[in-house]
DNA sequence: AGCGCCATGTAAGTGGTTACATGATTGT
DNA sequence: ACAATCATGTAACCACTTACATGGCGCT
């Protein structure tokens, strides 16, 4: 399941230009499926070219012309035939892990960071669930609220788990005792 | 942070040979940051080139020569250096939660196969885990602990959260009543 | 006799990222 | 005035994946 996929899905939802789309991957589906304008408007080219969309273009004067795509029956038909594959792949590449796992060759303020930067992430998560939940939740289907709960409890146990394991890697006994005298 | 730099730490940890490393990688980094013998090996191979590591040749007769490669005082400067990042990335591209967005075009059945394969992946990850813990954990640096922990706290809550919220995307009440008869 | 482990690598392909190019409109 | 939003796209690049190529040893 790739980027097209993605947005072919997004697209039986109603109508949308490609502008619309990046708007929903930076909001509801970002944080578990990244895509930039530089692979949306090639994605939606392709499925045009595949006859898996339909696009019609709104002249604007100004403004370039808005191209608005909708799924075709043969879109559906093969969004229903990609959504059969039962063993979907669910990868983490975290730098962050990474060069946790080398904190004892790091300066103990830099850890630190580290730590504070990833809770920094996982509060901003939290805000776009907050905004989500606000506005346009309401109409969602459930597969929608399943993820969004998903992300949820997941940035919740992580926020738990750097809270109550830190002392692992800063261990306040050591290096930075400089505040006890 | 790239293949390279991780493998460069991994090195910190004593000699090793590209086929080392990815047995690491299948084990303890799988989860979080995956690489596969054609990312090992070119990575190793310029890491070389730049002098960031030493290799040694070991002949032996039939197999081909095993390298043993070792970290210098380059490379050790140069992932100190890498380490200072402290913002690093984390990121999740989920097939799994993207398809799980589009549950309600799917059949039930196989709704509730995603599920289970993806629970089944979480077991397996948990067994691993144990593995881990009853061989290798004893001399392992803090960070590798934490970054272990991180893993089976993520992979609870996961297990958690699908068991409690799968009757959100197949509701027994529809389509899939036949056996209530 | 065959499978799995040890052991290294290359070449082609894939899929996505980054940077660039363009430019009017609307709000502060 | 200046920034943000609307709006589309391309080209070069990058890092990683997949498939291929080779081959002995030890266990069952």
């Amino acid at each position: 399941m790739d980027v097209k996929t993605v947005c072919l899905g997004m697209l039986t939802d109603g109508k949308a230009s490609g502008y619309d789309l990046k708007k929903q991957f930076e909001s509801s589906f970002g944080h578990f499926f990244a895509a930039g304008y530089g692979s949306i408007y090639p994605a939606l080219s392709s499925l045009a070219e595949q006859g898996l969309v339909s696009c019609e273009q709104i002249l604007q004067d100004g403004k370039p012309d808005r191209k608005v795509y909708a799924i075709t029956d043969e879109g559906r038909q093969f969004l229903l035939e990609a959504l059969k594959n039962t063993t979907p792949c669910h990868k983490v590449r975290s730098e962050f892990l990474a060069m946790m796992c080398f904190a004892h060759l790091m300066e103990p303020a830099d850890v630190e960071a580290v730590l504070e930067n990833r809770l920094l992430d996982i509060e901003r998560f939290n805000s776009m669930f907050e905004d989500i939940e606000a506005t346009s939740m309401h109409d969602w289907p459930q597969g929608m609220k399943f993820v969004l709960g998903f992300g949820k409890a997941i940035a919740a146990s992580t926020q738990q788990y750097i809270q109550d394991n830190r002392h692992l890697l800063v261990d306040d006994t050591n290096e930075n005792s400089a505040a006890a005298q």
